[in-house]
DNA sequence: TCGTCATTCAACCAATAGGTTGAATGACGA
DNA sequence: TCGTCATTCAACCTATTGGTTGAATGACGA
């Protein structure tokens, strides 16, 4: 699980965490303090949910005085987008040729009909 | 961790899990020994990983005779596609309000001159 | 009916995840 | 410089994960 995408996917696969992402891509940046209010659990809690949002390069922070501002980061949703839609698509490129198998065989059908109506 | 998306996310946050996903995708449906056979685990230990991601929605079995076939299916894909493009689109939304709000204060300026300059 | 093949179940193990509390760090504002 | 506020680090706990081995299940084919 060292890769970024593994690491991406088990970000997101925490419903605080996606919380959080769709909050940052709402409302924009906020600090640590603001995106833990709303859960019941510590602000260590949400600041560790946070590192493992960066860890997998979808939030970075930046500094503000005390506070660390949360900055959503798109690029790696696009990269589990990509992943995605690539497997995706080959199930459907798969169903594509199936069908054009599916409709050869229906033509060679009626070529052996046809042969045999033949002969 | 028990709803469908956490699910999904989880199980593809593996990547023997999402290799089986790529060569499911690719090959079309397999046995579990044949989907097995590459890696440097048992079988068993796959038999797991195509649990999580049955449980997770991302494959079905059948059976055919001792075999059970296991079958990819695009349906959860397209869940998580979505999920990501909507905060993925939220973002851009929010860029294109932030510029929105700077062309206007650049109009601001602007007039601010042009009263300025006919005064 | 018996042996065999494909798959799963069960019990176990080490490592990781998500949470807690308490202490440390670091930047203000008085 | 001192107290305070925001955040992180450290240590700890329990549950889950990904792997193992060994036994059970279940459907053929002889």
């Amino acid at each position: 699980m060292t890769d970024q995408l593994s690491r991406a996917f088990q970000a997101l696969a925490d419903p605080t965490r996606r919380d959080l992402v769709a909050r940052l891509a709402a409302d924009g940046d906020a600090s640590v303090g603001d995106l833990a209010a709303p859960y019941d659990v510590t602000v260590q809690a949400v600041s560790k949910h946070l590192k493992v949002l960066e860890e997998a390069g979808l939030v970075s922070r930046s500094r503000d005085a005390q506070r660390r501002p949360v900055h959503l980061e798109a690029e790696v949703l696009d990269l589990m987008t990509k992943w995605i839609a690539r497997y995706r698509q080959q199930v459907e490129e798969r169903f594509s040729r199936l069908d054009a198998v599916l409709a050869a065989m229906d033509e060679s059908d009626d070529n052996d009909e046809a042969e045999g109506a033949a002969s």
